[in-house]
RNA sequence: GGGCGCGUAGCUCAGCGGGAGAGCACCGCCUUCACACGGCGGGGGUCACAGGUUCAAUCCCUGUCGCGCCCACCA
């Protein structure tokens, strides 16, 4: 105030007449409606039989008239320029002006003008000094300013009887539908009034100013970055913000006034009752204002005023500015920007360096959830049905950034069932002695399954990082699904089954160490996603741990965890064992069966991997026996994996048209990709202008699946030798 | 009237210049000693349409069609 940023003015502002209070332009909701356009005819003075017409959508207004306005260059009405019309009902001589504002295209070109009830006969009303006149109650009746009739009227029923009289005395030309939008309060849910009474306001646009240089310097950002064209675009045309409020609660306005309507606007009362007796000359008795501030004002102090300031407080200190804030598009304007207005005059530095948008969630329509329309979704609901960790992990998962989220029932249902996969695998640790422990360094493990799990958990743990800090809040709960039920229950922990109880009791030793320090990982970093599960996990694995989960440090992953020789023989085995499962499925071999497999053709490398994990490949794809041979035994099922081939004999059980049919299928689908292939390397433009590594990309592939039809043709015509 | 965004597998959605992914649903097999809220395997997509840029487009540009949201004083 002392600054001059608050003042009190008589002016239009949006009233909300169910309320009975000022609101701000933010608080009206504009609501497309199906309404009318009358013409009325208003007799001009001193011209016998000649009457205007103008139109309006809202008659009752027309009580309140002290002008029609015509444009200034419009001919058909150039000679009633500065004549008068009297106005019908009223009796009121009302000036004709010339203005700009009233558009020849629109209705009849004259419009009536209104000052104290449309923001733009207000703005004419002051351009040609017309008189104003308030028509409306708070309550928005009839007052009485209105001839006798219509006082006391709500404004509907007035508008009906304005239209009646008008009729009756002939004066009502016509009817058009119209449709249009009006302006609804949306708390009070009825027609906002513009109304003319005695409001605080804010300079906002000077206030504005430095928040917008904040965020054209980058101080503070908007992430996605495109809600910060919609921040610029309403700071940029930003209105003097109505501040005052009549209602019961909020901040009372610190302002007194003196018996002549003198304004006292002090820290407290003692202050205004002393500043009143120095300009007085003696002591006075004050009232003080009774209206409270916007909601929205006293919210955008929150950053600092929660801190005790303006005390200096060490909350303050440390508090000040923060660093992300998380809020929905819809309170950009409302509380962002009035966050960073604020801030920046008070604090003198933005309250935070980054905005985070997020999605809306709607409901299966599409339709943004509200109390009004009785769509929402209760969450508690769901998290009966599914638990809180399901219903923030789906959310979480759904939150890709920029976009909303239609929320579908099916998704939590998923979430319900990670967390259960989780719980159970951790219950299958604890059942087998697989529990952290203190001495375990996971840099100094052995056997390979080991090796690999602990190097595929540190790339997850780095990749999550990296999706957190970057705001990717829905690729890193996907990273993390996937590694915890693919890698981690999927892979791991049945490839440590066999190890767990094997003949080697130091292996033994490693993979339980090695298991637990890989659910801890997993607890890590799931628990911002999964607070619940994982903090009871985490406390049940382990009587003495340092610290509750919700407080243990973040984990962090170093380079040395990696361990590419090991992810690379682990590979190798993942997709061997895939493929046989799929060609034992696909031929109908059950697991029951326990079929021989033979590897024929394995390179250098390929054979040390498949002498180390012979037993793991046997395990883990059911298989009867595991060999390294010379040749394709008679009978079996054939498979290409990469230079070798793998065979599965299974003698008399082989369906021959049926394997010849698959391995048919196969190879099309091999050729297709060699064609595709090909026809890109004998494109000039690519070999000339792709980079070196596509293209040798694109050379070692085609290679490949030429060194696999091979295999394949091979095997077809074993397979035709035999048939 | 301005601005933003979306149309990718039946459904809900990721991906956004170098051979299309997830969850659910669907089909087949499996009561294998953590888990049937499970396991293994599988089918399914001219990435809305039309042009353009590029050696290369689901991805970039332009336009069209459809859908949604925000802002705005049109009587």
């Amino acid at each position: 105030y002392r600054e001059g940023l608050i003042y009190k003015d008589k002016r239009l502002v949006n009233w909300d007449p169910q309320l009975e209070t000022a609101i701000s332009d933010l608080e009206v909701e504009q609501r497309e409606t199906a309404g009318s356009l009358w013409y009325f005819k208003y007799p001009v003075e001193g011209e016998e039989g000649r009457t205007l017409t103008v139109a309006t959508t809202r008659p009752e207004t027309m009580l309140g008239d002290t002008a029609v306005a015509v444009h200034p260059e419009d001919d058909r009405y150039a000679d009633l320029i500065g004549k008068h019309c009297i106005l019908p009902l009223v009796g009121r001589r009302i000036v004709i002006v010339a203005d700009e504002y009233a558009d020849p295209e629109q209705g009849s070109g004259a419009v009536k003008i209104t000052p104290a009830h449309d923001f733009n006969d207000f703005e004419v009303g002051r351009r040609h000094g017309l008189e104003m006149i308030n028509i409306f109650d708070t309550r928005a009746c009839i007052n009485d300013a209105a001839p006798e009739a219509y006082r006391g009227l709500d404004r509907f029923e007035a508008r009906d009887r304005v239209v009646a009289e008008m009729q009756a005395l002939g004066l009502l030309e016509r009817v058009e539908e119209h449709d249009h939008t009006v302006p609804y309060g949306d708390r009070g849910g009825v027609p906002v009034e513009p109304y003319l009474t005695d409001q605080w306001f804010a300079d906002a646009k000077t206030l504005a100013a430095p928040a917008i240089k904040a965020v054209e310097d980058g101080r503070t950002r908007f992430f996605p970055e495109n809600w910060t064209k919609t921040y610029f675009e309403w700071m940029r045309n930003i209105q003097p913000w109505c501040i005052s409020r009549q209602l019961w609660w909020g901040h009372q306005i610190p302002a007194w006034y003196g018996p002549d309507g003198e304004v006292f606007v002090e820290l407290s009362e003692e202050d205004a009752v002393a500043a009143a007796a120095a300009h007085y000359g003696k002591k006075t008795a004050l009232t003080r204002d009774e209206d409270v501030l916007d909601t929205w004002f006293s919210s955008g102090l929150w950053p600092f005023s929660t801190l005790g300031w303006p005390e200096e407080t060490p909350e303050l200190a440390r508090y000040y500015p923060t660093d992300v804030l998380v809020t929905g598009f819809d309170i950009i304007f409302f509380w962002v920007a009035r966050m960073m207005m604020m801030g920046l005059h008070f604090m003198d530095e933005v309250p935070f360096h980054t905005v985070y948008v997020h999605a809306l969630v709607r409901d299966e329509q599409g339709q943004k959830m509200s109390k009004s329309k009785g769509n929402v979704i209760d969450p508690l609901e769901l998290i009966d049905a599914y638990g809180a960790d399901a219903l923030r992990f789906t959310l979480s998962s759904l939150a890709a950034p920029g976009r909303d989220v239609r929320l579908a029932e099916s998704r939590v249902e998923s979430s319900r069932n990670f967390a259960t996969k989780l719980w159970n695998a951790a219950r299958f640790c604890q059942l087998n002695g697989c529990v952290p422990d203190a001495d375990f360094d996971p840099a100094a493990v052995q056997a390979t399954v080991n090796r690999w799990v602990v190097s595929e958990t540190a790339r997850c743990g780095r990749e999550v990082t990296q999706k957190i800090e970057g705001l990717r809040f829905n690729e890193a709960s996907q990273l993390l699904y996937q590694f915890i039920y693919g890698t981690f229950c999927g892979w791991y922990l049945e490839s440590a089954k066999p190890l767990l109880d094997g003949n080697d009791p130091a292996i033994g030793a490693e993979t339980r160490a090695t298991a637990g320090w890989a659910l801890d990982q997993v607890l890590l970093m799931l628990h911002p996603f999964m607070p619940f599960v994982t903090e009871e996990l985490w406390q049940s694995l382990a009587a003495d741990r340092a610290s509750d989960l919700v407080r243990a440090a973040w984990p962090v992953h170093p380079d040395g965890l990696l361990d590419e020789e090991a992810e690379r023989e682990m590979s190798w085995v993942v997709r061997l064992v895939s493929g046989i499962r799929s060609v034992q499925a696909e031929m109908n071999i059950p697991h029951a069966a326990r079929v021989p497999v033979v590897l024929i053709g394995l390179g250098d490398e390929a054979a040390a991997w498949f002498e180390r994990q012979r037993s793991l490949i046997m395990w883990l794809a059911r298989l009867g026996d595991a060999s390294v041979g010379e040749a394709v035994p008679p009978g079996s099922v054939q498979m290409v994996h990469d230079e070798a081939t793998v065979a599965l004999p299974i003698a008399d059980v082989i369906d021959i048209d049926q394997e010849m049919q698959r391995l048919n299928k196969e190879k099309a689908k091999r050729v297709a990709e060699i064609d595709k292939s090909k026809k890109k390397l004998s494109n000039q433009g690519f070999l000339a202008k792709a980079p070196a590594a596509v293209v040798e990309t694109q050379r070692e592939r085609m290679a490949e699946e030429e060194r696999a039809v091979v295999k394949l043709e091979e095997a077809l015509a074993r397979l035709a030798s035999i048939g």
